[in-house]
RNA sequence: GACCCGGUGGACAAGGGGACAAGUCGCAGCACUUUCAAUGCUGAGAUCGCGGGUUCGAAUCCCGUCCGGGUUACCA
């Protein structure tokens, strides 16, 4: 058995993505489980799609989530360069290959031709292909209109009267006529390969053993093995997966999605729980269990158990699953990740043991990370109250609440959870009050707002004297 | 249009001839709690796209059909 070797080849066009996430998440899993490699290739062979700074991007997302290659640019293997533009050279010379042996002809149609064949034949009701007209140019028209230097391109011919038949490790047997496919470009007239031809020579030199790509890829099959039967190699195992698709069940777009992997991030979602997401948008363990770290999704990965059809793209269980993580990863983790966002909230804490009592408490109830600091404004800063709980605290029953704190809190410290306890049984003992009477006013006192944390958890993260202190502010204005 | 790939509750999905079709998210209710949240429990929600056939028996196999998607570029 070949050692797996599999590679994640995006181009180059805008940040890493959803489905690209998707498809290196399981290269990664796959190479990872099976001891093999995962190899990242940029295929920038379309300049006039390049977006600058969208490699160092795709990488950086890639880290960032922690899923590493083995090889690719700025990690150089025994197979780089890892780029298609610094591999031209290779990609000309198999072209000369083929056009030698016929398997490729020079075509020097303009596009404008071209946009009219295609024309004709969709109102005559034809299928819509080259129609081969340059390959009966005889070797001295090719010569001469290449002095004169016409524009052309390289393209494959393809076999007539001939069925594709594969084996798709996902879809099983899969056949498609010839006729079917174009005679497809393979260098185009700026002198660049197209995906087909240079996908495939790096395929094979780089050793892929699994083609691991979404579903899209799954009609142009036939014209990468053809290729590789036309230079005699054997074709790496074709792994088409399906599709993510929007909520409209149409492939995922940027048009009408977010759907860059750095702004989910950037909005406070965990990268274990995107991983563990994106994980599971088409791939299932045969037990019930969902949550994963990306090591136990390593170990229990495989191709066999990836879905056959397409999945929606819902952010709702996301939601749930990032809570999950939020309440699961260690207090610290939570604490460090949610440190940029209160500075972005210009609320710089130096206190790390009230930071961590803070976000102990609310990350039980927030779903993402910038909602810790929305919920610690309750206690970093004295809230505004409503107008209605004004009105509530300046009852009667609020005020003798309050009062009784002002003066037997000075006197109770430390407060302790026990303590708490204490002085509230004590308190509503003494006052005659209980349940919402008693915890509503001093916790509007406390906090400014009537739902939060339980009374011990706010003294201890308030701390003595700014507990006094806020309960003698509500004490006066009552 | 043609060719390919799909189709199990709103979403993710298990199950690939034999229990009243798992589980997760979401939704509703209940419990816990001073509150919110978390958690736990319960419930609603699927004649397995549809129609035929094979079979004692089909979500599972076969045929047809419909629907959805992908491809049909000098984009990947």
């Amino acid at each position: 058995m070949k050692p797996v070797r599999v590679r994640f080849a995006p181009s180059p066009t805008g940040f890493l993505h959803i489905g690209g996430l998707r498809t290196a998440l399981y290269d990664y899993l796959f190479a990872k489980s099976q001891k093999g490699k995962f190899i990242l290739r940029i295929e920038d062979t379309d300049q006039s799609r390049e977006v600058s700074g969208a490699v160092e991007s795709l990488i950086s997302s890639l880290h960032r989530l922690g899923v590493d290659f083995d090889e690719g640019p700025g990690c150089e293997g025994e197979f780089a360069p890892y780029i298609q533009s610094q591999r031209l050279t290779l990609y000309h010379q198999h072209a000369q290959l083929l056009l030698d042996s016929g398997d490729a002809y020079h075509c020097f149609c303009s596009s404008e031709t071209l946009t009219k064949m295609r024309e004709e034949q969709q109102a005559k009701g034809e299928f819509v292909k080259y129609d081969r007209r340059c390959l009966s140019l005889s070797k001295a028209e090719v010569q001469q209109k290449m002095e004169s230097g016409e524009k052309h391109v390289i393209r494959l011919r393809m076999p007539d009267n001939h069925r594709f038949g594969f084996d798709d490790a996902i879809r099983g047997h899969v056949e498609m006529d010839a006729s079917q496919s174009d005679d497809q470009v393979l260098i185009k007239s700026d002198g660049f390969p197209t995906y087909h031809l240079a996908a495939v020579i790096d395929d094979h030199f780089m050793q892929i053993s699994h083609v691991i790509r979404g579903e899209e890829w799954l009609s142009s099959t036939p014209k990468h093995i053809w290729l590789n039967q036309c230079f005699g190699w054997e074709t790496p195992i074709w792994v088409h997966l399906p599709l993510i698709l929007s909520t409209d069940r149409s492939k995922l777009s940027k048009r009408m999605n977010d759907v860059s992997v750095e702004s989910y991030l950037a909005k406070g979602y965990l990268k274990e729980a995107i991983l563990n997401f994106v994980a599971l948008l088409g791939w299932h363990s045969a037990d019930d269990r969902e949550l994963y770290s990306l090591d136990e999704l390593c170990d229990t990965f495989s191709l066999d158990r990836v879905t056959k059809s397409g999945a929606i793209f819902d952010l709702t269980k996301l939601d749930w699953m990032n809570g999950q993580y939020m309440r699961n990863l260690p207090l610290d983790t939570i604490t460090e990740r949610s440190l940029p966002y209160f500075q972005a909230a210009g609320m710089p804490i130096d206190n790390t043991s009230v930071l961590s009592k803070i976000v102990a408490a609310a990350r039980e109830r927030c779903t993402l990370l910038p909602e810790i600091v929305e919920y610690s404004r309750m206690f970093l800063e004295r809230l505004e109250l409503e107008a209605s709980d004004k009105e509530l605290l300046k009852s009667i029953d609020s005020q003798r609440v309050l009062a009784w704190f002002s003066t037997e809190l000075p006197k109770s410290a430390p407060l302790d959870a026990d303590k708490v306890h204490s002085l509230s049984k004590l308190c509503m003992e003494s006052l005659g009050l209980k349940g919402k009477a008693f915890y509503t006013p001093l916790r509007l006192a406390l906090i400014g707002v009537a739902h939060g944390p339980d009374l011990p958890t706010i003294f201890s993260i308030l701390g003595e004297e700014e507990a006094i202190s806020r309960i003698n502010l509500k004490c006066e204005q009552g």
